[in-house]
DNA sequence: TCATCTCCGACTTGACTGGTCCTGTATTAG
DNA sequence: CTAATACAGGACCAGTCAAGTCGGAGATGA
């Protein structure tokens, strides 16, 4: 089905959130503003932190913040940040992890089509996320009728 | 990690091998090619064939063969007769999955991506997986040096 | 000091996937 | 006619992994 985890989704709601709040956000506030549990969207702003995507402050007045401008921050780091990187087969990553290594007739090709998806993912920064939900929210109607129509 | 199941990488690997062979080929026979379990395989192309994308001989001589050209058959094809619609977030499918839907903020953006996504993998045919491999293997030792190097 | 907040790893649980098994049906070689 | 072969399809099991929880340590400001 080649879903992306929830927690690569929070991470990427906390991260347009942030991208449109310059001073710096408490887990709590932002876990509450989407009915994210609590603890959860915790670990995975710590987990973003440590990637270098976030700076965190400790202490009563704590809280997250961009580490570089949103426009520097692809959604492919968010999600490389959270679920480590994008592997579409299981030999993408280590190729130990298939038997069929040796005699496979499309591990070429499908790392070719790996290489489309993660330049795809590439390809939108957070701040177009940002941007682009503002702008979905000021002509929501209309946006959707194009949206599905293209289905 | 945005990774396809297995069922959908042997339904390719069996796309592309029967793309290469006119006549038709056995589950079993296919199965043994690529040291896939055979049960597993039988019921990726059972699939597959319910799917409208194989058409099926039974009896003693019987065996699958393409029901289409194989330039006729894309790859989102496939995974999608295996894995069900891609869906890149949760709800991409059924939008009562989510908790977060009416507040989230990104909902749409992921739309577009897994738009992109979908079309990308609709670039690309199982005749395209099938040459693509050929060549591959034609200069294997060079290809494989240049792969690895890239990572 | 002390309350409050973040940080971080360990843990539990529940869904899902890969894989197996078994029964039934169609086709054909002999 | 019969036996062997091959597809059809459902039930089932086990290992894995993601989602979510808990508890403690450390930092900060009042
Ligand atoms: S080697 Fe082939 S079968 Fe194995 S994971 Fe890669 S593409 Fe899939
Ligand atoms: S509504 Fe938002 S949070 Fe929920 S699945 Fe869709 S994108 Fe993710």
């Amino acid at each position: 089905m080649l879903r992306l985890s929830k927690k690569a989704d929070y991470a990427l709601i906390a991260m347009a959130h942030l991208a449109l709040k310059p001073g710096s956000s408490s887990a709590r506030e932002i876990a509450e503003s989407y009915d994210i549990p609590t603890e959860l969207m915790a670990k995975v702003l710590q987990r973003l932190t440590r990637r270098g995507l976030l700076t965190s402050q400790q202490g009563t007045r704590g809280g997250y913040q961009l580490s570089r401008a949103a426009t520097g921050i692809t959604v492919a780091d968010v999600i490389q940040a959270i679920d480590g990187p994008v592997s579409v087969t299981a030999c993408s990553a280590h190729a130990d992890r298939c038997g069929q290594f040796a005699k496979c007739n499309v591990r070429d090709p499908l790392w070719r089509i790996r290489e489309l998806i993660v330049s795809a993912l590439s390809r939108t920064t957070v701040s177009e996320l940002a941007n682009d939900n503002d702008a979905v929210n000021a002509v929501r109607s209309a946006q959707l009728v194009a949206v599905h129509g293209r289905v």
